[in-house]
DNA sequence: CTCCAGGTTCTGC
DNA sequence: GCAGAACATGGA
């Protein structure tokens, strides 16, 4: 295996299990990704191992060139934030193919964790290329057949991907547009609404000032922000981006995981 | 058997 | 613009 030194204070379970990933799986003391390309990685503290893709792919996919110790104390607000950074030290947002997080997220609207990433293997093993390790998620551009994404299970998710004919043109013009700008392109898209829309922002394109607002960020906010008021998703993506800052995709993402696994 | 899941769309004020 | 209902499916 090779190996690259990760700069900043890093968890590989958290990052790879807090939800910004579906098709991942536990090997030995590492794990296995699933993308365009499949390769295995492992983390001793230090070192980050791979295999089967190059330094400069996992430079980008780890997010390597960006200082997360640094967003962790610019994002670290209070007590409630901070008690999540601390549970979760070491989570990180990766930088994924856009259009595999397009279509992954468009999957995850009123659907849970386990059944998006039953779907995206059904996907990728009805598109995708078969390899010794496993299927590959399909290459952008592929023509999608209703019938067989209702064999996927997609339910009424497949009309959304069968009409995303969005070219490779599409998803690298979007890098050079303005958050709010890019944000309305991707809303154009049908199953695409504001909160998949930060989603791809954030997981895709670095756009960390987004606040995806989800069903467990609006109850966890609620519960710490509003002294358990309910507030409208407006007003909570609102308050997130403003409290947190510039790095408030990041505060999500680790309130996300703290909501969920009941640590606040 | 019933309930619910990383929301969006469509409709009607 | 902002509430309310409908939406497919698999696991608990």
């Amino acid at each position: 295996m090779n190996k690259i030194k990760v700069p900043f204070k890093f968890n590989l379970e958290y990052t790879l299990e807090s939800g910004q990933i579906f098709r991942i799986s536990k090997i030995n003391d590492g794990y296995r990704i699933f993308s365009n390309a499949i390769f295995d990685v492992y983390f001793d503290g230090k070192y980050l191992y791979y295999n089967n893709a190059d330094e400069n792919y996992i430079k980008r996919f780890f997010s390597l060139d960006i200082d997360f110790d640094k967003i962790v104390k610019e994002i670290s607000k209070d007590t409630h934030i901070t008690t999540a950074l601390k549970a979760f030290e070491g989570l990180i947002i990766l930088t994924q193919d856009p259009y595999e997080t397009t279509v992954s997220f468009i999957c995850s609207a009123f659907n849970n964790i386990k059944r998006i990433r039953l779907m995206l293997d059904r996907i990728c093993m009805e598109y995708g290329n078969q390899t010794e390790l496993g299927y590959t998620f399909p290459a952008c551009g592929i023509d999608f057949d209703e019938n067989k994404l209702q064999k996927c299970g997609l339910g009424f998710r497949k009309k959304y991907i069968a009409q995303l004919k969005k070219s490779r043109e599409f998803f690298y013009y979007l890098y050079n547009l303005d958050t709010n700008f890019a944000k309305k392109e991707l809303m154009g898209i049908k199953g695409i609404g504001s909160k998949v829309a930060d989603c791809i922002l954030l997981f895709a394109y670095r756009r960390y000032e987004v606040f995806c607002t989800d069903v467990w960020i609006k109850r966890i906010i609620e519960k710490l922000y509003f002294n358990n008021i309910k507030q409208s998703v407006r007003i909570i993506e609102e308050f997130g981006k403003d409290y947190f800052g510039e790095y408030a995709g990041v505060a999500q993402q680790y309130l996300f995981l703290a909501a969920k696994k009941g640590v606040i």
